[in-house]
DNA sequence: AGACAGAATAGATGATTATCTATGCTGCGT
DNA sequence: ACGCAGCATAGATAATCATCTATTCTGTCT
């Protein structure tokens, strides 16, 4: 009784043969001659160790322990249908999981296209990873992750990237503060005898703000670091001083804090995805960036509207086809 | 997409290497090398069309298609193992059909043996064919059933026998009979002037009650061609005439009729077991031939016993050991 | 008895599988 | 930087498979 070399195709063979109650007929029907599936029926009944039909009224019946494998088979081959079915739902991006990693300040836009992606395919999975840029990077490292969302990508060796909604950087101050109403845009150099609210020494906003001041020879004076946006917000609010944020994290209106009109600003940065080279992506997550280029448009408002995306898939498509 | 070549043994190799969660260990657990292995999953991958398992901390884990491949595989596994299980099951004859044919005159007696078997193997079909001799005789020709009940067995050139119970005929005639009464047993000539009511003349009590007549010297005089034992008995005990009838077809007492005691009777013929040479018996038939073997004292009286059958038992396994 | 259809057997062949050994590559821990 | 563990690749080989064609056997129909 042994099975090892029980396959697919031989349970195919069967199959037929007990369907049509004929070696001959089953052999036309696949295509193949008669003594090739005899063949095939002694193989398997020498592989289960007992007969399987007997000859009978110009066919073949089967015996009881050829119906028994008869119902096995058939369901054997059921199962395999499923898989099949399964697979195609995979790969149609329908079903399956893939995994994003975003970079904290990123969590305030991503469930704009993550939501409605997630209502269009209930059936995929997705995890999002949320961290700060120093665990992304690790993560990163480690291909931990199908997506990645950054505003400042590490290096793109082996990586593919693309924008996908503008980041704009700008300074806020208290609601109070005389810049507020000024009738032209103040320089940023009035502004740099005030202390600045800072996130840590790695995180993108910053090293964006620090290239941008090294540009115009300037750099920071007093500052404090705090770990995180949202402290931050409630810091500039009640006057501890000023802020450099992406206008994102700032809704309109959010009360004690106000836009500060400073020249050269806003800082025009991006988000963008960030895919491996190396790595082949799921093909929900293929999905979910072919969902993010089509549904842009309604998902973020026209001003923030960048839209690479369709780039990205088009390298994907000539590096898969060409791997 | 292709599964022809998907293997039992490709499954399990396959299995293996998900639940250890790397490719040497189910190397190691299925005593194969670590590149055996290796290959297998890529031909395993080949024929998906689809990577199966990305290598990640010091292993291997699926893919969500490599994960839904692991559930088709565990399902078909099982679904094998149950095959396997329902095979034993066949094999030890627990289960399973098979079909014996019965001249009718001996349908009075097997019910006793089949009663008890049914009871004992619940499991097993047993598919009963009642007919004449005639029938029988081409239904043993065409090889229709796995066991046939004869008394008087045709040619035993591919066939084996076990007499397993002994099936006296005698002389019965209406209960106010002369030679009933008779202090001695009476002389077969001096009967044969009466009518004798005769089934057809194929039929084996016939063939065997003209033998031994001639034998004797003797041959009939009036008689008279009656279907059915049944309708015999009725004849005789409406003093139609008198017959030879197997003593098991006149329960004791049955009104009207009385078995005449004559030199020479009973005839002892025998009902046996005939089974084929060419076919295999199923595993159920040969369950039911060792239930018979050791149940027969338990089933019939004392005086009709005679059992042979475990002789033909011993000649269907060296059969089989020989084939 | 002869024709015919269906099944088995035999013999051939190219493809594929199932293994191995030896070797190369890679990431991780010290 | 070294070594180790784990995976992949390459090359070899015997087994097996999947097919075919040609032929034989066997039972059924005429």
């Amino acid at each position: 009784m042994n099975f090892r070399h029980l396959t697919y195709r031989l349970m195919q063979v069967y199959v037929a043969v007990i369907r049509t109650g004929s070696v001959s007929q089953a052999a036309r029907q696949l295509h193949l001659t008669q003594p090739t599936v005899s063949q095939q029926l002694r193989r398997l009944q020498d592989a289960v160790g007992e007969p399987l039909v007997e000859m009978r009224q110009g066919g073949v019946v089967p015996t009881e322990a050829g119906r028994e494998l008869y119902r096995a088979c058939q369901d054997v081959i059921g199962r395999f249908d499923d898989f099949r079915d399964h697979l195609s739902a995979l790969r149609g991006g329908e079903r399956g999981r893939f995994s994003i990693a975003l970079v904290s300040t990123a969590q305030y836009v991503l469930p704009r296209l993550l939501g409605p992606f997630s209502q269009a395919h209930p059936q995929v999975e997705v995890d999002v990873h949320i961290g700060n840029r120093q665990q992304m990077l690790a993560r990163f490292e480690r291909q931990d992750d199908d997506i990645y969302v950054f505003s400042h990508p590490p290096s793109l060796e082996h990586a593919l990237a693309a924008r996908f909604m503008r980041n704009p950087l700008v300074i806020v101050g208290p609601s109070g503060h005389p810049a507020a109403h000024a009738t032209a845009p103040v320089s940023i150099a009035s502004l740099l005898g005030e202390r600045f609210l800072l996130r840590e020494s790695g995180s993108a906003t910053r090293m964006l703000f620090d290239g941008w001041l090294q540009e115009r020879g300037l750099s920071l004076g007093a500052t404090m670091h705090i770990a995180s946006n949202e402290a931050i917000r409630v810091g500039v609010a009640s006057g501890l001083g000023l802020a450099l944020l992406s206008e994102h994290v700032l809704p309109k209106g959010y009360p004690g804090l106000v836009k500060l009109p400073v020249e050269g600003l806003p800082i025009q940065s991006h988000w963008q995805f960030i895919i491996s080279r190396e790595r082949r992506l799921p093909h929900a997550a293929l999905s979910f960036l072919r969902f993010a280029e089509q549904n842009l448009e309604d998902c973020v408002e026209p001003e923030w509207l960048h839209n690479d995306v369709g780039g990205l898939l088009g390298q994907i498509l000539s590096d898969e086809a060409g791997n």
